[in-house]
DNA sequence: TGCTTTTTAAATGTCAGACTTTTAAATGTC
DNA sequence: GACATTTAAAAGTCTGACATTTAAAAAGCA
């Protein structure tokens, strides 16, 4: 079933693989409960502690989670969209900051998804999420809201944008191209007039969206970008001399 | 810095959280060194061994890397796409097996996804990416190849098209849509008319490509994912009564 | 002096054994 | 039969020790 060789190092790392390989390969099913710590130590011929740090590096991606108790142990674990998405979210954050991925880059992917999303947004759209759409556009209308909470509203507005396709697949990969992004937009200070422009292409995309009309909430998203690009690059000229 | 109240459970999942959050937070610059394991235990008022699973937790993430020896410890990982990328496919994979995501929407979401790539690839691919389409066309072509192998072939033409974007942040968040489909893909049997009819699509798009013809790509991939799901409707119609 | 070799110390990796806490099932009592 | 008590299994945690790796310091030598 499972092998380790005693060869080479870090034994807890080799078995965290053989246990992830056998989830991965369908050999341990959802919900199944592994064999205990003892056990599995046991079966691996290793100690107690080296199978718990190979267990805690599953649990640490999701793969397993344990119970206490009597009838407790460790079970495979079923990965809700929910859970992946903030563990997503975290790890693009950190891929466009440790790479100093460039704000333009960030911007292009992020737009080209979202207008992937935009026909079957405006297809599928309930009434529910265009609501949230117009309640964030009022809440990004009062001018005393700062910039961050600006940001955090223009990410809950596309996220329901998103959402609207109603494609758990399509909303789970575009959080890390939107969501990520906020550390990039935190960076950059809104005018009343930058602000009043993006209120209103928001408006925009949400009347096409509205009357589902995919075209047009795309090209909306289209004019969205390039206000976005042409924001940033102002800003950072600005900034650097 | 880090704080950990004693209260409530899993102390190695709280002090992996501390550490993550400051490295998130940017507290931990990159290629830093940790305090040594003892010196975590000591702050944090643990046991060694508590440290240490919260370190796996972390380095399971990719978010630390360890170093044995003198000038050994924990340094904080520069996590590259390279890396992430593995990681983000076998996520996507696991999340629609264990979600019983259906092919459809499996499938809308890679082509969503792909047509968002398709102008910017007409736009900035390379020679060398075109020539990698042109050879797995090939590839698929030669009648003796498996149906696994013809996917895998695929997949390849897929993800050439995508990183013929030049843009690193849509081949990570494409990765997931397209790689992981492959499971779903691999329950397809390929007759040679429906392989060539998808063969002449891939051809079509790598025209478009070569001609710098986004707009022409972008409807090729259109067709293609129509054929596709057509194919899957009938396979899977076949099977199940 | 300058180079090579040896030693040393610091750090992670691993082990053994014990104790604590949680939890559910078995048992006992009314 | 319903409720309280006991019990056992399992994860969570701690202590202390030893093994292994690695780079730098120390020693030896030409």
């Amino acid at each position: 079933m499972k092998i380790d060789p005693n060869s080479s190092a870090n034994l807890s790392a080799q078995i965290a693989k053989a246990i992830r390989d056998s989830i991965v390969a369908g050999d341990l099913i959802i919900d199944q409960r592994l064999p205990s710590e003892a056990e599995l130590a046991d079966y691996f011929q290793v100690s107690r502690p080296t199978v718990r740090e190979a267990l805690k590096r599953l649990a640490a991606k999701s793969l397993i989670r344990t119970q206490r108790g009597a009838t407790g142990g460790a079970f495979v674990n079923r990965i809700s969209f929910e859970e992946a998405y903030s563990d997503h979210v975290t790890t693009s954050t950190l891929l466009l900051s440790m790479n100093a991925v460039s704000f333009d880059t960030a911007c292009e992917a992020r737009y080209a998804l979202e207008r992937a999303c935009a026909p079957l947004s405006a297809l599928r759209r309930t009434p529910d999420q265009l609501a949230t759409m117009r309640g964030e556009i009022l809440r990004q209308s009062q001018p005393s809201l700062t910039d961050e909470s600006f940001c955090e509203s223009d990410v809950a507005f596309h996220r329901a944008l998103v959402d609207g396709a109603a494609n758990p697949v399509l909303s789970y990969q575009l959080a890390g191209s939107i969501e990520a992004m906020q550390p990039l937009m935190n960076m950059i200070t809104f005018s009343a007039r930058s602000r009043e422009k993006i209120i209103s292409l928001h408006s925009q995309i949400t009347d096409a969206i509205e009357t589902r009309d995919g075209t047009a909430a795309t090209l909306g998203l289209n004019d969205l970008e390039a206000e976005t690009r042409s924001l940033a690059t102002s800003v950072f000229a600005d900034r650097s001399p």
